[in-house]
DNA sequence: TTGTAAGCGTTATCAT
DNA sequence: ATGATAACGCTTACAA
């Protein structure tokens, strides 16, 4: 147990209640809480009387008595796997605006190494503490995963992230296979040739996408397999595999790179083993976060709409929590961007 | 008022309640609770069989009904101007991890645009609905500012922005001006001479104690003020510095530029103009972001100790919440990351 | 060791 | 239009 003394160094003045205000006002709890709940039922001089009141005393409600009596939370559980990576950092300014606009807080859950701390916040949603969960990534907490999948509706919704259509999922997403194609098909009409592939790992839904782009695109082009490496998202992968790429046969033209942080560490890494990007590889990326265009050179990627995609998720939540219909798959457009890494060498 | 549809088309199943273990367990409510709550004054047996009732109905206790009758929350309020800096992105993170290890939530209120928002959700620290707040930015809610000028003690830490002596806001920072004096000095062991500074704000402390230790830097060495340029700690404040600087009569041997961000729209808007970094001139930022040692060249810079500021924050804020004294000011050491972009030339 | 009951601050139902 | 009062789910004296 914690300990809890009960002589806090900060004197705790005590919290402005209802009936502090009732008392100045002179009257009762009742009429104090209609009045500053906007209700039509009190006279015009008597709120004006409460609210100037509640305002002289700097009331400010007790979220939890509220919330216990409303039997409602208004508080959004985000989860996301990682805070620094800027896709989800951006995600997470959107998201807490729409959200703010709505009347809703946002908490956080970090899914990052270790899920049992996210999942025992995720599991308030059954307790009341939260009212709707916002998931980032491929994670579904255990026991919403199986409610989910029991064919029960709940006030979750994923983004940024894609779903398979078995998970039952209501989702804010891109077309990620027609993205992933439209930028190797860019590639492609630079003259490359040889288009590689390095996509994240396999058991990634997200990285089978847009391996699944890559691969429509050089099929239509009637070009052959080039090769892919299965590695990851990050940095690190992204070094990885440009040493396990320069020790090959012979390099590609160019290179498709299922995420820009990957990119960054590909191309920083081939630099360090002396091939130039894009003068001896071409290199496209995907989410074009905001480092890209000041990368060295600057990334040729798909811009993830985040923006959009953080405000869908919340309008569509929030509706589901307050009662209405999920509406499934969302799709939202997403926008090629062409910068240098990706010119065509020679 | 918003809609408030009594039909949710998710038919939420009764949460699990104290009363339906109570009932499953053949107890009353009450030693349901202390079981749960893991109380000696139960029997080993009855704790089992009611631990045994509660994992099978999946019970996970209301944080609202507990926070009201314990008359203390477990948020805590970390208020931030920008997510999308990689910096509170990451000592978010960390706060988000220490705060769990404490048994605490972590809430966001983003103070960036419009503070009205975070700054109704600071006064829930009245209220009762959070426990306590972090800063981390220059910024006060006027209420907590208020109180705390006025002498009073409340669970308020602010730590990556330094803190005045006179706002008495309990404080987890670096030595500012020690480490800019550092990185100054560095550049003065490369055998640079003229040394510009590019510094934010005029009215952020945190601008002025980087521009002091800059000062004290060249003072020391006897060199003359080669100029300082106020701008700000975003790229584009970097750029526009940079066009400035191009502009004016001769430049500096190396510039001092006060953020990473600003550091590279400075590098990035001197290349398009034909200056190259470090070959003309030097550089050295502050922050050391993640990006910095990927940036072209990678960056010369203050490493701020995130992960340490964040802890400590959070464990001096649970601290004070908890019953314990405030102590003030602690310094964490920080350390030089030495890099390429300043490197002497020639 | 266990049960009974009061009460946390608020809203909502029922009187008046 | 206003006031009394019963919940909301939980913890914790106090009783047994």
């Amino acid at each position: 147990m914690r300990s809890n003394s009960k002589t806090n160094s900060w004197e705790a003045s005590r919290p402005v209640k209802l009936v502090d205000i009732a008392k100045l006002a002179n009257v009762s709890i009742a009429t104090v809480s209609r009045s500053l709940a906007g209700s039509d039922r009190v006279s015009n001089d008597t709120r004006d009387r409460v609210i100037f009141a509640a305002e002289k005393l700097g009331y400010r409600a007790n979220r939890h008595a509220v919330s216990l009596r409303k039997q409602r939370s208004r508080v959004i559980l985000v989860m996301i796997p990682d805070f620094a990576n800027h896709n989800f950092a951006q995600l997470l300014i959107h998201m807490d605006r729409a959200a703010h606009r709505a009347g809703y807080e946002v908490m956080i859950a970090h899914t990052g190494d270790d899920t049992l701390q996210a999942d025992s916040l995720a599991d308030e949603l059954f307790a009341g503490g939260i009212a709707g969960i916002i998931l980032t990534s491929s994670y579904c907490p255990p026991r919403v995963r199986s409610l989910l999948l029991s064919g029960k509706q709940l006030p979750v919704v994923r983004t940024l992230s894609p779903t398979g259509r078995d998970e039952r999922i209501t989702s804010v997403q891109i077309d990620e296979i027609a993205a992933a194609d439209e930028i190797v098909t860019h590639l492609v009409e630079q003259g490359h040739r040889r288009i590689a592939h390095l996509a994240g790992e396999k058991t990634q839904l997200v990285a089978m996408q847009r391996e699944e782009g890559w691969r429509r695109s050089i099929d239509r082009a009637g070009l052959k397999d080039a090769g892919v490496i299965y590695r990851g998202f990050r940095v690190e992968d992204g070094r990885a595999a440009a040493r396990e790429l320069v020790e090959g046969e012979d390099l590609p033209d160019a290179v498709f790179i299922a995420s820009d942080s990957a990119a960054f560490g590909f191309v920083s890494e081939l630099r360090l083993l002396g091939v130039s990007v894009p003068d001896q590889i071409a290199v496209a990326g995907f989410d074009d976060v905001s480092f890209s265009e000041l990368f060295t050179p600057p990334l040729t990627t798909v811009h993830l709409p985040r923006q959009a995609m953080a405000e869908r998720a919340v309008d569509t939540l929030v509706a589901i929590i307050e009662g209405g219909e999920p509406e499934g798959y969302s799709f939202i457009p997403h926008r090629l961007v062409v910068r240098e890494s990706s010119f065509r060498h020679g």
